[in-house]
DNA sequence: CCAGAACGATTACAACTCTGAACGATTATC
DNA sequence: GATAATCGTTCAGAGTTGTAATCGTTCTGG
């Protein structure tokens, strides 16, 4: 989606704070892993199906609120790489059950760490205190706001 | 850029309820200006030509991080519609200085009721010193990381 | 048991946006 | 006065995303 250039009053509102930190914090992250040879959907993607291994592509599409058209080529991806597999479900045949791989297992560990570096850079301005101040307030955001904890809205649809 | 779809570990880190937030509070911010036929970028060049008017093209395309070739289309879409207009200068008749309309200033008052409405959408689980607290911790990141006060940050480049 | 509908994954296609180079017009430099 | 540089614009190419058609599989009703 798109971004806000420019605030439409000084002090800045919150959301525009929210959405102009947010997009920076994204755009760093991409920047990591990147050095990883990953997306940040192949990032996320790879990590929900660490979580939940054994669903189906559908299941995972709807999660994540994206067309499943679009998802064929993420699992490409990352299966391409050894890092995901298809397993047909033998019970239903039309089912591709995905699953992480050892090796998919050790770049998400890989991705932990960088995960940790990227926090630990933005937030580096904020003492421990502080920064579960923060995470407190964002908390109370996002459940306000019906995001579901732990996905990322950044796909529309649904 | 790309979003994160799901988190890496549990609970979510700052940065990734930050980039959660961040994209649910620019889709939503999207979705109110969409009700007067814009767009963020729109939007935000409108902001920032009301704020510092007269200048270039080219300066205004440094300012928000995007080529040139780019602010064309959107400097069109607001002068079709009378909100903005280009105004040859005579020392330099290659530049085109940017100045804001009586129709654009009358948008962005509208503008700006949209824009406090989302932030009390937005924030209405906070009460007002919460509030002022989450803006001052993202104003001390924001800071912190470059991030020039009242510019997104969501055009890359440069 | 069989024909047709429903469903999951994939592919194909079209619409859209963005980037980078090339182009006319104008100005600065020597 | 000729050449280089600058500004805005345009254009073509690449990349991305959503919709619709396709293929194999499974469910449903007679």
């Amino acid at each position: 989606m798109y971004g806000l250039p420019v605030p439409l009053e000084n002090p800045p509102g919150s959301a525009f704070l929210l959405a102009a930190v947010g997009a920076h914090a994204a755009a760093r992250f991409a920047e990591r892993v990147a050095a990883l040879d990953l997306t940040p959907p192949q990032v996320g993607l790879l990590g929900l199906i660490a979580a939940s291994p054994g669903q189906s592509q559908q299941q995972v599409a709807q999660v994540l609120g994206m067309p499943p058209s679009r998802l064929v080529g993420l699992v490409d991806a990352l299966a391409d790489r050894g890092l995901v597999e298809r397993r047909r479900n033998p019970d239903d045949r039309r089912l591709h059950a995905l699953h992480i791989t050892e090796a998919g297992r050790a770049v998400l560990d890989e991705i932990g760490a960088v995960g940790r570096a990227h926090d630990d850079a933005l937030c580096r301005s904020l003492d421990a205190d502080e920064r579960e101040t923060l995470r407190a307030l964002l908390s109370r955001i996002a459940a306000d706001q019906g995001l579901r904890p732990g996905v990322h809205p950044g796909y529309r649809s649904v």
